[in-house]
DNA sequence: CATTGGCACTCGCGAGTAAAGAGTGCTAAC
DNA sequence: GTTAGCACTCTTTACTCGCGAGTGCCAATG
């Protein structure tokens, strides 16, 4: 197959980011147009698109030349082409230019996340909201709470075996939960251990107040002083109760998949609903993909998880800047329009990472 | 058609009670069936179940007569039989058996009750489970907390200019909420307002304390003390903030609906997709069949909701006996195992109901 | 007279076939 | 280098036909 050689970009070095124009213009309004119709694209339906003045056999050329790259396919002989994962690859990488969000869509994150008050809620709304923006599966992913900064503790009995233990952070996160705890604690003495604790240790990270609780258990005091060290026992307790969350994870908008024609057929609809029910499998790949820095995006083949179900995810992480909490997540088919889902995820994560830089800076002052 | 009459049960009076033995337990028998196969079932195979010592001639006069009746009906001419939603309705009210619910089934209700502490939670395992094991979509209603009895209310400083209010009743339900305040108030003021609402307040109903907040804003002692009335503004408002909480009601198994084959194709999928994302409509519909009592099953064209998308609901109220808190719910096709159903919603709302019971009087002693 | 076997009839379903249509690859001409 | 033309491939759709399942009715039976 050595015959159409001579259309290929000179440098046969495969150094894709130096295809010629032409080809760079082919791929890009290939991916653009499946990426809306859904269907396979024709060289004639190409050169009727009046981007290009070439023949469809001079198109057909060129995207020959594309498919033995591996940038297209053709799903059957007779019918036209689709943009492979390294197709999207590309495009993504090289082609693609970001659609600005609408004003409205600006203001209706910003006023998502500006409401909400409670990480609970902001996680719910956003994703929720993430959803309903990019008609995708939205998720919003907040991490373990070890380096939360407490700015108080506070107990507040439920019933006579029961308290509940709110922790606020200094960046405005409220965690609450209710323990059963082994004896009986009156209101007052309640009070007077969260004052103690609130005193002592606001400022620290969760995991150091932890450690610190630890040590103080097993030390001077604690020999001397019984009431002391039951104290700091239930404390520590209860905190230990309280850091591993596992509501961490937010997934709206499953039920959006089963309009994406791709999903619709058979198995591959229920093995992604299995996914989506079972929350634990998605929290450990989100897990992965929480580092540093800017919007990731995993087209199928490129992950294990995108692989098995023909589906590409869009991530960003969120937090102050250089301190990643968590991940803004959209999940969809391949075919999705990444022009529009990565600004959307980028700007919702930059909305929740000021929202929450305000939030420490309030306490802090 | 005046033909087959002689079949027909003597009372020519449509008193569906007194139907002939034979045509109830025809009927039946096709429910059953139908119910567990999902294929129309035929005069041949009803034959060779040999629960009837009828040939299939007998059983054809027997089921054209049902159809007459209204409880089956074909899809087409050269098909076997299925039960319309009368045949459903019949077979509930007079033929259904209800099966136990197995040893691990009770456990695992059991268990799941027993170890929620918060509303919140209990709500979202006791959903997830009954949708685990109907294989359906689960609910749980819970609905506005107007009648929750006050057992203390407490107030914790999150920044400057936000509160979150943690309001426990006696019933163990907490619910908590962040509010922004006008004007920043210290830890110790905050604190000093808890104890006197909590002491002045404790046993009465949310909405009662409402109310004589807002008689007391208004009353001679507001207009006396500057400071006092100020004070009791900011509960006022606390409170109208915390009552009409929205994450009222839990669905979860959404999922479970797209491997229902009369689900699956086209538009019903669709419709249902849409409703099952927005609670809202939901809720209406609920809010109208929390009344007191049993078990309750629509089917399919029963109420404009199951009719519009070929369902059943199956709901059965829980609460302190005689005083109906919230709704247990299971929703899925109008071919659904009723004998199963039926009971699995009953326990599990049993058990939520003695789990409240015993909690309140917990918190009485 | 309820029950039953027999039989003609209806209708949906699947296999098989044919025609249509879409799209390509290649060649030869411009 | 580009393009028109053409043969070829493969999918999609429509249509037919026969099969099988199931029914409704009738006449025969104990």
């Amino acid at each position: 197959m050595a015959n159409r050689s001579g259309q290929l970009p000179q440098k046969t070095t495969l150094r894709l980011e130096d295809l010629e124009p032409r080809f760079r213009d082919v791929l890009r309004e290939i991916v653009l147009e499946y990426v809306s119709s859904g269907e396979p694209i024709s060289s004639r339906s190409l050169a009727k698109s009046g981007r290009f003045a070439l023949s469809p056999a001079t198109l057909r050329n060129v995207m020959a030349d594309l498919e033995d790259l591996g940038f297209l396919q053709q799903p059957h002989t007779s019918a036209g082409r689709v943009p492979t994962d390294r197709g999207y690859r590309y495009f993504i990488d090289h082609l693609m230019r970001s659609r600005r969000l609408s004003q409205l869509e600006r203001e209706q994150i910003d006023g998502e996340v500006g409401r909400a008050d409670e990480v609970d809620e902001m996680m719910h709304h956003s994703s929720r909201l993430l959803s309903k923006l990019s008609d995708q599966v939205g998720m919003i992913f907040m991490p373990k709470l070890n380096q939360l900064v407490m700015r108080s503790i506070d107990f507040i009995p439920v019933s006579d075996t029961k308290v509940m233990c709110v922790i606020v952070g200094t960046n405005g996160v409220v965690v609450n939960r209710i323990l059963e705890v082994p004896a009986v604690r009156g209101r007052d003495e309640l009070e007077r251990i969260s004052r103690y604790l609130t005193a002592e240790f606001a400022g620290c990270a969760l995991e150091n107040f932890l450690a610190a609780l630890r040590t103080a258990v097993s030390g001077e005091r604690a020999r001397e002083d019984q009431d002391w060290r039951e104290s700091i026992e239930f404390s520590m307790n209860a905190v230990e109760e309280v850091v591993p969350v596992d509501e961490e994870l937010c997934v709206e908008g499953a039920m959006s998949v089963i309009r994406k024609p791709e999903f619709s057929e058979g198995r591959a609809l229920n093995r992604i609903a299995v996914v989506l029910e079972h929350k634990r499998e998605l929290v450990s790949i989100l897990g992965e993909l929480l580092v540093e820095g800017g919007t990731q995006i995993l087209v199928g083949s490129e992950s294990s998880f995108t692989r098995a179900h023909n589906a590409s995810l869009v991530v960003t992480s969120y937090g102050p800047a250089g301190r990643p909490l968590g991940l803004v997540g959209i999940l969809g088919p391949t075919r999705m329009e990444y022009a529009r889902m990565a600004p959307l995820a980028d700007y919702l994560a930059k909305a929740l990472s000021r929202k929450i830089e305000e939030t420490e800076q309030e306490n802090e002052s």
